[in-house]
DNA sequence: AAGACTCACAACCGCTGCTAG
DNA sequence: TCTAGCAGCGGTTGTGAGTCT
């Protein structure tokens, strides 16, 4: 049983607005508000228009202030890192850029950053390619676990401008040319106290680690087995496939954090399109806390900042929840429950990433 | 000059989450 | 607790303008 239509499809007017039925809109909503009650709102002042029609016509166009067009550096790279950070939330993004709607942005988006971050992305990856190839062919012919495969750091896509999320927020330099410029990003990371997945081989606890980071790492002594390492924000857990009641995870959600076995499944496969990049680095996702203000001691609250194109609120934690608890990780954390606590390979240390 | 192609943007569609009854 | 109705969101489509051949 399907949901009733919001109205009568047979008798409203699709396609363009016409001046007089903006007019129309923009007055009576100017004069009486919009009443609580788009659906009705139609009718009320006698427009053959579907209440979602009009509200989107109100939110996009009409409303005060709307900016359209003429996208300035400085907003292409807010963009460009949130995107990265929390992917289509594009209501999010726009609650950053002011008189921007999450349409305009998402057309943007979809029109021109796209093309242009990829182009960019393209190139470095190309280069990247390049030398894996190199090392591999050197590798094999020693008749060697190739270096490439056991790699500490093939946690992530190694140098991802995605590690650049948020830093508008904590950098006002945006415009700089190095924005995208990994190692000064990196710095600049370490500098607000986090660290990188490819730190995590000198300790398994973390002092300052961002908030989540699952990584799979294949073992070179047992081929067959791999661990599994969750450095989430209240604890830090190593798990082998081997001995642990998670062996049963489904390989293929290891893709979750942008890499896992998939990515030694030939190197020709290495991923180009953007959406791949998107949630592969969580290490942005405590930046993020911090570009919205948030209090990243007290375990929540809300980050309502008045912003959003639509005026509504939403809880971080459901947000983050949603970006960075993927289906591994709650399955993981399924598996942990059932962990006895004095496991040597569960230990619990609080998370106490950037100050 | 005209048809083909591409791009940008407005608008629509369908789903999800929230909330009042 | 359940359900219906609504607002809001994000993906997709339609269309007009601009560019290319």
């Amino acid at each position: 049983m399907g949901r009733a239509p919001c109205c009568d499809k047979a008798n409203v007017k699709k396609g363009p607005w016409s001046p007089e039925e903006d007019a129309k809109l923009k007055a009576y909503i100017e004069q009486n508000g919009t009443g609580g009650n788009w659906i009705a709102l139609p009718q009320k002042i006698g427009l053959k228009r579907c209440g979602k029609s009009c509200r989107l016509r109100w939110l996009n166009y009409l409303r005060p202030n709307i900016k359209h067009g003429g996208f300035s550096e400085e907003e292409d790279n807010i963009i460009c890192s949130l995107y990265l950070s929390i992917g289509s939330r594009w209501s999010i993004i726009a609650a950053q850029l002011p008189g921007r709607t999450d349409n305009d942005i998402k057309n943007y988006w979809n029109t021109r950053l796209k093309k242009k971050l990829l182009g960019k992305q393209r190139k470095e990856q190309a280069a990247r390619r390049a030398t894996l190839r190199k090392e591999l062919k050197r590798e094999s012919q020693s008749f060697m676990v190739p270096e490439v495969m056991n790699q500490k750091n093939l946690n992530y896509w190694p140098e991802l401008p995605s590690v650049a999320a948020a830093m508008p927020a904590m950098n006002a330099s945006t415009q700089d040319s190095n924005f995208w410029d990994e190692e000064s990003l990196r710095s600049m990371l370490v500098k607000q106290g986090g660290r990188f997945s490819d730190d995590h081989q000198e300790s398994n606890i973390s002092s300052n680690v961002y908030p989540l980071d699952v990584s799979c790492t294949s073992n070179q002594d047992h081929p067959y087995s791999s661990s599994v390492n969750i450095l989430s924000s209240n604890s830090a857990v190593s798990i082998n496939s081997t001995d642990s009641p998670c062996s049963q995870l489904p390989s293929a959600n290891y893709a979750v954090s942008g890499a896992g076995p998939s990515i030694y499944q030939g190197l020709e496969e290495f991923p180009v399109e953007l959406h791949e990049l998107v949630y592969s680095n969580n290490h942005q996702l405590a930046g993020l806390k911090s570009f919205y203000g948030m209090d990243t001691t007290n375990g929540g609250g809300n980050w309502k900042n008045g912003a959003s194109s639509s005026g509504e609120s939403a809880s971080w934690e459901n947000i983050v929840s949603s970006l960075a608890y993927p289906q591994l990780v709650s399955e993981l954390e399924t598996c942990l429950q059932s962990l006895p606590q004095d496991n040597s390979s569960y230990e619990d240390s609080s998370y106490l990433g950037p100050q």
